[in-house]
DNA sequence: TTATAAATCTATTAATTCTATAGATATTAA
DNA sequence: TTAATATCTATAGAATTAATAGATTTATAA
């Protein structure tokens, strides 16, 4: 399960997509639209920015806005920023990988194989999740 | 990520289809073969037992063994047992669905989509690595 | 120059889940 | 009757998650 948080970026994300090139956007209008708890928020756009996934501008008229284009930002680096590894085991991660101390010989390890056929599948669907594939699905749906 | 708890209940399955028809075994040989802490296991052992995929016997000569051959023992129903939900996302979830705050259509959520896509790669590999399999592989690997 | 609106930073906390352990009890086989 | 085993109840420390509070900095516009 992806933790509260990273469900809250993708959806402030695709918000921010949606409003893309018109400027910056308050926090509280995200919070707002997106129910998500502002304080929480804040924390979470902050970390987003520290990642380069976002730029902000401060003051009066400030707010986040996406730092590259809606087809450029994917699932899979969000879920990465926000939670860490995508695959199910330690030992089967390619960003965060850890030695698993059940098994001896890795490679002839049957429970591995599994998940890196999980791991190699999901990442396929989430590195090809844009933002902007996202909005249009949600458009073409919208109308029907 | 799967919990510490499910890793350990799937390398304890893997060892006891190894066994199988071999009689009981006892947790400490599990616990020692595995590097389990033996305490830990038990409480897994016992919760495999409450969901039927798991026997045990009491006493002398007493142990856990599975209930079904190794055939009809695979990984999604392991880690639904232990970990609950496989889906990334609740609202995305057969066995343990719950309403997302954030979408007012479920229907038309772009987000949603992906993650159903990745539910249904995951489940069909899961669903698909038997016990059998996983040991099958293993011996196929051993030789190399 | 000042007031205001916004992000930013630091700290804290409540709740939950995860991981693990301790000790008493029940059961079975020899 | 004894020893070996699973079973049950309870607990607890650690880590993580989710969320909040309040002070500070920055930029805009009047």
């Amino acid at each position: 399960m992806l933790s509260k948080k990273c469900k809250y970026a993708i959806h402030a994300l695709v918000y921010l997509a949606e409003k893309y090139q018109q400027g910056p956007v308050h926090i509280s209008e995200i919070a707002q639209k997106k129910h998500i708890p502002k304080k929480f928020l804040e924390a979470i756009l902050l970390e987003l920015r520290k990642s380069k996934v976002l730029l902000s501008k401060k003051g009066k008229g400030g707010g986040y806005y996406l730092h590259q284009k809606p087809s450029d930002v994917n699932l899979m680096d969000i879920i990465r920023i926000m939670d860490g590894a995508i695959a199910l085991l330690p030992c089967v991660s390619l960003n965060y990988y850890e030695k698993c101390d059940e098994c001896r010989n890795e490679k002839s390890c049957g429970i591995r194989d599994s998940f890196i056929q999980v791991r190699d599948k999901t990442l396929s669907i989430l590195g090809g999740s844009t933002l902007d594939k996202i909005l249009k699905y949600e458009k073409s749906m919208a109308s029907k």
